[in-house]
This record gives C-alpha cells, structure tokens and sequence, in this order.
DNA sequence: GTCTATATCATGATAGAC
DNA sequence: GTCTATCATGATATAGAC
C-alpha cells in the first residue's frame, strides 16, 4: 500500500494510490497525481502507458491486499468459533488502518465488474472451503443451523459497512467527532465477535 | 423514483434517476441522461440550469425516499423486538426493488459529504430515540445489553451491504446466475431476524 | 528519464433561430 | 419550449528537445 522505495515508479505508484483511493478511477486525475509524485503529467504516460493502466496496476494491488485475508486464517485447524474470532479481528484490523479501502472497492466494483472477475480468476478465489467448514461445525451441533453463506455475509457485512458509510457515521452518530468515531471503530470487533456468538454458538441441549 | 407523468420535466427526472443511480454524479453524462429522455442536451439546461443542480434534485429524491423508512415503524407502540422484525422486513423489501441505491449513497457520501449533511439537518434525522427505545428494553432484561447504536448498526450493516457488494456476491458465489442471486436476496429477510433474534433476544433467565 | 509544448477529444454549457 | 450549432474548458495522451 505505501511503497517504501524513493524511485520514480514507486513515488507515482504511492501517489497515484493515494489519490485513486480518495476520489476513484473517474474522479481522479492525471495531474493531481503527477503533483502529489513531484514530476509532470508527461512522465506518468511514460511509466504506465494510460490512466487505466495506472488504476488497473493500483486496483490489483488494493483487492491482493484486501481480499484474501480471510483464506489464511480459515486453512487453520483450529474450531470454527475461534477461526470466526480471528477473522473480525483481523477484518476490523485491517479496516482502521485503511478505512477508506471499502467505499472504494465498492465504488469501482459497482462501476466495472470486469476488473473483478479478472482478479477472482486469477486468484482462483473459491469459497466453498470455508462454507463446508461451517457446515460441519453445523452438523457436529457446534453452532445453529443456517446457510453457511449467509453467516458469512453477516460477519462481513458487520465488519465492513460501517467503513464503506463512515461519513454518515460520522456526521449522523457523533457529530464529526474524530475521537467519538475513533472509539466507535475501536469497539467494533468485541461488539461484532459478541454478536455472532450469541446468535450461532449452541450451549447446552436448548436448541436444536 | 419513477414519476409517471410524460411531462418533458418528468422524463428527464425519470432518466435522470436512472443514469445518476448507476454511473454516479461524476461517471453520468449530460448526453446520455437527455438520450434516455428523448430530448437533447439544451433542454436539460433549460430545466436545470447545471448538471450539478440537476444531480443535487435526483439525490435529495433518492435520499429521502430511502433514509426515514425506518422512522415511521420505530414510532409505534410494539414491543421492541417487533419493531425489528419489521424494519428488516421493509429494508430488504425496498432494496430487493431497488438494488443500486446502497452503491449509489455509498460513493456520493465519500465523494462529496456536504450533500448528506444538508439533508440530514434538513430533516432533523436524529437516532437518539431510537436508541432510548432500545436501551429501555434492555434495562427491562428483554433483550441482552449492548450499546444500542451497536445494534443499529450490525443490522442495517447486514441488511443493507449484501447490495453494495452485488457484483461480488453475484460472481462469487453464484457465478452470475442471475436467479439463484434473486433467491439470496429473498431470503435475506428471514435469515437476519433469525440472527438478530438468537443474538439478542433473553428466553429465560439463563443471561443477565 | 525527464521536461515543455501541443494535439486531440469529450463534456458541460450557452446563443440564437423557430 | 424545443431545437441546431457552437463555445470554452479541462482532460488524456503524444511529440520532440535535452
């Protein structure tokens, strides 16, 4: 996300991130990025032949970073619940420090879908590992009965919308107060974890 | 959202509507709105001075349509647990019809704030009785204590970011087959009550 | 590799006839 | 109110000197 070398492709690179990230592929332009790397709009051309290059470039490199955290800790043996745990932590995590990555994803997924089918190809993307994961934490009575995806996209929902509508968070739930929204983030992943556990883990005989 | 006078007014909101709805403010063009309109550029001038304004009547439409539907339920006299089960209802009944809005709001509040802040004060939106009304059956041991804006938050998160991120659920996980999609949706209504209500919901004495 | 200058084009907006 | 024709701007992209 912030390339650390000082060379001319890497200054664009973290420019053009900054930018691409904050104001998309359509509100985004050729000069602010070549300001914010120091050189001219000429050289930008040079190093990535046209702007859709340059955001296809930055675009791979933010879902890389966004998508497949989920998959590492899922491949682990440990028991569903505590897998469940890590991934909020992890999401959340992830999420504070970049809480801009998913209004963004959002917007460029919804303008052209193409560039995600790439990457999903690419990647091989399949989530039918982890569903029949739950699945069998279903059937062995360890959680509640229920469509393994839909439990995914609860907790993924849970983590992610509040990013994606963080300025009517903001403004709406704390009157642009940056410490208030700050803590509210803080606090996500306890609050989510809780949830879920209430609603799926399987005490004593109670339920079925 | 569909005005159904044949009015050259109502023709060009109607097309408005649409293209704004899926290229946003800054992806849609003057050209293609007056096309879907049958008319040509000049006219959308002549009715809206700029794009701008134009585009600031569309969302305010958009925004108010889909914002308050929540209010009118939350004031009735039904135990709190009710008036859950029906705001998911109707939340996922509104965007089942109109799946592009949560995209829509999502990129034109990060690209432009001041637009939402407007509205906001402009109808006095204010979650705090809400949030009294949840707090209250807290303390009267119906549900599980949580701070309530928590609440509020996991389940308009649930019931309303499966849209956002369409295009990835939709090649994901049913490889665009476009009615297995439809019956995701459909079922999202039951699925999250279900979850809420085992999250939250004190059956005997059993929690505090 | 980096720059200045320029070509090319698309878009929002307007002028003016009818 | 509605149209055609045109302007003015700003953006991507390229040419060519150094």
């Amino acid at each position: 996300m912030e390339p650390k070398k000082d060379s001319t492709e890497d200054k664009i690179l973290e420019a053009a991130t900054n930018v691409f990230v904050t104001k998309g592929m359509e509100g985004a332009r050729m000069q602010e990025i070549a300001d914010e790397a120091g050189i001219n709009k000429a050289l930008l051309h040079y190093y990535f032949r046209s702007k859709e290059r340059l955001f296809e470039a930055i675009f791979a490199e933010i879902i890389k970073f966004a998508f497949p955290k989920i998959t590492r800790i899922v491949t682990s043996d440990e028991p569903i619940v505590s897998k469940i745990e890590q991934v909020i932590d992890a999401y959340i995590d992830l999420l504070i420090k970049h809480p801009f990555i998913p209004a963004f994803v959002i917007k460029e997924i919804n303008r052209d879908p193409s560039g995600l089918f790439k990457l999903v190809v690419k990647f091989g993307l399949n989530p039918q590992a982890i569903f029949d994961q739950i699945q069998l934490a279903m059937d062995r009575g360890e959680i509640v009965q229920m469509q393994p995806r839909h439990l995914v996209a609860n907790i993924i929902s849970m983590c992610i919308f509040p990013f994606a509508a963080r300025p009517i968070i903001s403004f709406v739930l704390f009157k642009d107060d940056q410490q208030a929204l700050d803590a509210f983030y803080a606090e996500r992943a306890e609050v989510i974890k809780q949830f879920v556990i209430n609603a799926i883990v399987i005490k004593n005989k109670e339920k079925v």
